[in-house]
DNA sequence: TCTGGGGTCCTAGGACCC
DNA sequence: TCTGGGGTCCTAGGACCC
């Protein structure tokens, strides 16, 4: 008998901002976008608030003030640090994880000899102590299921954080007051769609013929149904599979009219991206660029195109690939828009040393010039910082960069950061 | 003034080939 | 009048996730 327990962290950036912060303790907290944007995540507090996932922050400035909100631009760095502690936290307690996101991780429990619900309470206590971050536990027959209890202990508190939806003793009634858009897999698009059907909970969709399901949302909409009935179709991913593309891409601070400052962002957003794949010891064979306008003011004109290149050998050179966007930038720029985001994907990303050889082009040596100068550079931000080093091309003012006005420190990866405790 | 960013998978349809 | 059929590869678009 198969049992999954998903572990998902509270509001897990807001949590994160609480735990060198202690005197945020009860105080409603939200997280902004990056930009500053919007709302992507917020305490408990402030969910009572009804501010609401996803929202403009400029429209939530009243509420804000009102209730003495705390808010943060978002730290990327604090959270991908506190998430790795967390994990490896998790990792102690089987050898069966599989890090979903970066707040949430499966865990297989099947076979285990101590009674699943008592080991998870025992799980999350040790997490909470150990990392500051609280989490919650569900436990199913079948990932999806096990979903399906993560959020009824998240909405219960009387389950203490933890819910087997096994010791249910009526998950007919259970799934029935679980609204069929909370399902996972089930999106806004198909939640419409079935609504239409007039099915509107996780009960009736699970009771819906599976060929009618088949047809209107291909296999995975079937996987997600048999789930629901208990059937696994999904199983644990303990080995992280190599990502097959990688993007970076994002809104400018200020409106953008010129190509030359577009070609800094650019070269700025290449460098990020390629800095990832090297970090993976990938190599790519494609890259996209995008530009767009921005959508929400009307009556401004109005553009957006991408475009392709392949790259005549795959690679991970920043200066190589920067080489071959920037003329897929200029073949796409268009003067007399003001351009709201730029994006660059890498595709084709293959292991480095599988690359396959260009017939045309000399094709640089595994560890060659390139290949070194593009290791030195790494490991000299690596150890004084993000951009110690960087591409000319990148630009030195960067006057289109994002807004980040409330960002906390880098309490634990970042040495100048470092929280102060204050004795006596 | 101010509206996020980074991923994956599936399917349909066209091009091309034998 | 009848106007093959099957396979592969690629791309675009649509759905989902966090």
């Amino acid at each position: 008998m198969s049992c999954f327990a998903l572990v998902d962290c509270n509001s897990f950036y807001a949590s994160c901002e609480r735990v060198f912060v202690p005197s945020l303790t009860g105080r409603p907290i939200v997280v902004l976008s990056n930009n500053d944007g919007c709302v992507v995540a917020q305490s408990a507090e402030a969910k009572a608030l009804g501010i609401g996932m996803g929202k403009p922050a400029f429209q939530c400035r009243a509420l804000f003030k009102r209730y003495n909100v705390a808010v943060f631009s978002s730290n990327y760095t604090l959270y991908g640090d506190l998430s790795s502690r967390v994990m490896s936290t998790l990792a102690r307690f089987t050898p069966n994880l599989e890090v979903y996101s970066i707040d949430e991780a499966f865990l297989d429990l099947a076979g285990m000899p101590r009674d699943v619900v008592d080991y998870s309470r025992h799980i999350r206590e040790t997490v909470g102590k150990w990392t500051g971050i609280p989490v919650s536990v569900g436990i199913g027959p079948t990932k999806t299921l096990a979903k399906v209890a993560n959020r009824t202990a998240k909405k219960d508190a009387s389950h203490g954080g933890v819910f087997h939806f096994a010791s249910c003793p009526d998950p007919d009634a259970l799934l029935e007051r679980f609204p069929v858009e909370d399902v996972w897999g089930i999106g806004r698009r198909y939640a419409a769609m079935l609504a239409r059907y007039g099915v509107v909970n996780a009960r009736q969709f699970r009771d819906l013929p599976r060929d009618w399901v088949k047809r209107k949302m291909t296999v995975g909409g079937l996987h997600t149904q048999l789930e629901l009935r208990g059937l696994p179709c999904l199983a644990l991913e303990e080995i992280v599979q190599a990502r097959k593309s990688a993007v970076s891409s994002r809104s400018f601070g200020r409106p953008v009219v010129s190509l030359e400052d577009m070609r800094e962002a650019l070269a700025m957003h290449v460098s990020r991206a390629v800095e990832r794949i090297r970090s993976e010891r990938l190599v790519a064979n494609g890259v996209t660029v995008w530009v767009q306008t921005n959508t929400f003011i009307e009556g401004e004109p109005q553009y957006a195109n991408s475009a392709f290149a392949a790259l005549p050998v795959a690679t991970a050179h920043t200066g190589g690939i920067l080489k071959h966007a920037l003329p897929v930038l200029a073949g796409i720029f268009r003067t007399g828009f003001r351009y709201k985001k730029i994006g660059v994907m890498l595709s084709g990303l293959e292991r480095q040393g599988n690359r396959q050889l260009s017939l045309l082009e000399p094709t640089p040596a595994d560890g060659g010039k390139g290949d070194r100068l593009m290791i030195a550079m790494d490991a000299i931000n690596a150890r004084f910082g993000r951009d110690t080093l960087r591409l000319a091309a990148c630009g030195l003012e960067q006057p289109w960069k994002m807004r980040q006005a409330k960002r906390s420190p880098r309490y634990t990866t970042a040495w100048d950061e470092l929280p102060t405790v204050k004795a006596g």
